[in-house]
DNA sequence: GTTTATGCAAATTCTTTGCAATACT
DNA sequence: AGTATTGCAAAGAATTTGCATAAAC
């Protein structure tokens, strides 16, 4: 890892109070170096052969510690994202998710908003999730994408 | 079951040719009489001793028929809605759902609509999927609503 | 009698935890 | 030393499949 990406990183971590250790720095790494969401099963895959439990646990901390949300596309695995907004504990970043029923991965429409609904009185919102499922440009063309 | 009530389910499942079993009668009671989304075990619960490979299988054949949607809500096992559409293979009718952390239920905001969201060129859209998670007005109150 | 549906058992996959070993301060 | 982190192993939960039996056409 570059000296100085290394830098940003642990930096990124501590706005967070999170300690910077190398599992926790690989971890955030592959996470940022993804354009797309990630499974548990790929990180673990990427940091072959890191602990899965670990990774687990790390990626529990992020969450709790508002570095990073987890999203549910219904593929049946959970996948992770880190936030955008640096404010601190108000996931309001959120954008919509595409996941394409043919290659498999779930993109971020990082141009979009999550468009809100009103909900009646009486509910109290924590947070939004939109998912959107089809085929995503590159596979429409013929073109398969292949991960 | 009253003989009018199954012969509306009789008919609503060869609307999607299904052809009507026992079993895949007592599913579908079971879901149109719930007025939340069920999982798996739920419906297992339900319709206990009824076998889970069976109502799986069963809860399949209905998706694959659009007599049903399954939605994913973070909460670890997917949940199973009938259609109110009727309108065949269009899943138009889809409404948010809540997800409430307090008392568990996946509750249908059918009030609502999900407000849709513009896609890039190339996006072929099958479905969306929007599940707002928070503390539904039953838990807000204190008084704790208990399923 | 052939096809379809069901029930049982178990495999698979994903998630999560207990606990001992290691590293850090 | 004392606390926090990691790795291994395995428990738990949800989903899915193989196969033999039973039911339907």
């Amino acid at each position: 890892m570059q000296r100085n990406t290394e830098q940003y990183l642990v930096e990124l971590l501590q706005t967070r109070n999170i300690k910077p250790t190398a599992m926790r720095l690989l971890v955030l790494k592959c996470l940022i170096e993804a354009d797309e969401t990630l499974t548990l099963r790929q990180i673990e895959d990427i940091l072959y052969p890191a602990d899965r439990s670990t990774i687990f646990r790390t990626l529990s901390l992020f969450e709790q510690q508002h570095l990073l949300h987890s999203i549910n596309d219904g593929s049946g695995s959970a996948r992770y994202e880190v936030c955008h907004s640096h404010h601190h504990s108000n996931d309001d970043d959120r954008h919509p998710h595409f996941r394409c029923l043919r290659c498999g991965r779930t993109i971020c429409l990082f141009e979009q908003r999550i468009p809100k609904v009103d909900l009646p009185e009486g509910y109290q919102v924590q947070q939004f999730n939109y998912v959107i499922t089809g085929i995503c440009p590159e596979c429409s063309t013929g073109a398969t994408y292949m991960a």
